[in-house]
DNA sequence: CCAGTGCGCTGCGCGGAATGCAGCACGGTG
DNA sequence: CACCGTGCTGCATTCCGCGCAGCGCACTGG
């Protein structure tokens, strides 16, 4: 859109840290960039930038204007979805960032199914730790986050949220694969494999164990929920998971028990979005679709 | 701001009807904006207008994205006030649209009360009924409606609400001033003076007696309560409203009596804004004051 | 200590985009 | 039928924004 070129290359500009460097990215001199953005910052009224020795930085009034344009350019291309929404074929985007736990199954059946019924719309997908997925919604870089144990930042707006009870995974000829009321303690015996802390899991684990006389003490701690799911077919260790990545998991010659919660208490899968804002239609819709799934998965809250 | 530019000339042209009119308006010819019009629909790949002999009219599509632009405008408006308030003091503009009954003494005491804080805020007071005030909201020309009885339009987003009863208002000397238990049927044994039907306090008195055996039958009929509060100092008749409008009226020689609940259901004088906006600095600070003194005034709900 | 580097910024001359002017076709009006 | 007001377009002009070259500055590293 040629009337925002200007705010374009502020936001480039703040991201490369460099009128110079900018203007190489977006070829034109830095000379003309840099014009616009004194143009701009005299119309402002104020300066956006700080001038430092090895470049420029925003400024907080920056901080707030790069925010703004964000915003700007998310609603226009929000426009824009319903305008071709109005001529009849639906079209779009839907920007989707999540857990690694929606990848293996959910995910990909839910999209699938959307696009079914809504070929012209796309996806964009990016696996993301439950911090950098709030970032990315701020950012305006993704729609929809759907993300274990958010980490609550104040601009998360909740669309839905599941109970999902952290479950033991093991190889099925594992002994405990067998056994009757199974308990985290049970689990310690075993060597384990762990997620990274910046993972849900593994945060629920800590703090259930927090006060324990058994710490925990992970034979592999890693951050790919695939390697650890496979790896307990090699050794026989035990993983912790949520059961949504699990679904179809014992046709590869896996287990997965639930742990009682008194143990390990019930995490939460919530679809988010960034407060406030009005999300394309094919975003929106999509957004729906997965609201009425994850209810029909688990009715609880 | 150089570079909303186009956007701006749209939504006049959408105004105008006519290219040519809106050209004129802004002091360029109609050839330019003419071709501006055709270079941006060019660029969103769809018409925005639709020529008609006499002129143009906004298509769906041009409807979207005029909303669109209001809410750009008022978002940078938003960004421009934050970056005010980061400098220290505040500046801004509030615009805000209200029922009658706020004019005698709530709004003009209150506005004051802001102004003695932040003398660099500066406000637009619109007076309109119930449905005037929400459609202000949502075309971005009001930042907050303080409202009696709203129709609840979906993007009228609730502040505060405060409970307010209708009071029957009568001079001094009247025999009514003086009768214990006040009753509705009391008031319509005389000639009653009552606000025309797009007014809370009229739906109110309608709904009322919508099955009651004696009709309302106004000697006088207004859209004005100030017109109404005056007029039974000449004839003993009976006119009604709400508290909130009545503060200071007994020095004027007026007696207001409340009725009961069972007679007439109280309404409700709301404060809103639009939904899902985010109101510039000065806006929300003046509607934080607005909440905590509306509650002070009436602490139920 | 002093070239070297990368930075923001500015004077200058040019090219292209946006403007204004005049005029076209069209449709409704009286 | 003439007449108006509309959207739209060809053409000359103007002026805005661009690239080029170069300045002063701050930091860096030999």
């Amino acid at each position: 859109m040629r009337h925002l070129l200007t705010l374009e290359l502020i936001e480039q500009v703040a991201k490369a840290g460099s009128i110079r460097q900018a203007a190489e990215n977006m070829n034109i001199t830095s000379s003309a960039l840099n014009r616009r953005i004194q143009a701009f910052e005299e119309e402002l009224g104020t300066p956006i930038f700080e001038r430092l020795p090895r470049g420029v930085r925003l400024n907080p009034a920056g901080e707030l204007l790069v925010q703004h344009i964000r915003a700007q350019r998310a609603d226009l291309a929000r426009v824009r979805s319903q305008i071709a929404d109005l001529s009849g074929v639906r079209r779009g985007h839907v920007s989707i960032v999540c857990s690694q736990a929606l990848t293996p199954f959910f995910l990909p059946a839910q999209i699938a199914a959307y696009r079914a019924r809504h070929p012209g719309v796309d996806f964009t997908v990016r696996v993301r730790d439950r911090a950098a997925a709030e970032r990315e919604l701020s950012n305006f870089s993704a729609d929809l986050a759907l993300v274990f144990e958010p980490v609550y930042m104040a601009d998360f707006e909740i669309l839905h949220s599941v109970r999902q009870p952290v479950y033991a995974v093991m190889s099925a000829e594992h002994p405990l694969a067998a056994k009757p009321d199974l308990r985290l303690r049970d689990c310690l015996d075993w060597p384990h494999v762990l997620p990274a802390p910046q993972y849900g899991v593994r945060y629920l684990l800590d703090n259930a164990l927090r006060n324990a006389s058994r710490p925990l003490d992970p034979v592999v701690e890693c951050d790919s929920f695939e390697f650890m799911r496979h790896y307990v077919l090699y050794e026989a260790a035990i993983s912790f998971q949520i059961s949504i990545g699990l679904i179809g998991a014992h046709a590869r010659g896996l287990a997965f028990r639930p742990l009682p919660e008194r143990d390990v208490p019930a995490g939460h899968l919530m679809l988010g979005q960034l407060r406030n804002r009005t999300l394309p239609v094919a975003s929106a819709k999509f957004a729906q679709l997965l609201v009425e799934e994850l209810d029909k998965l688990a009715p609880n809250a």
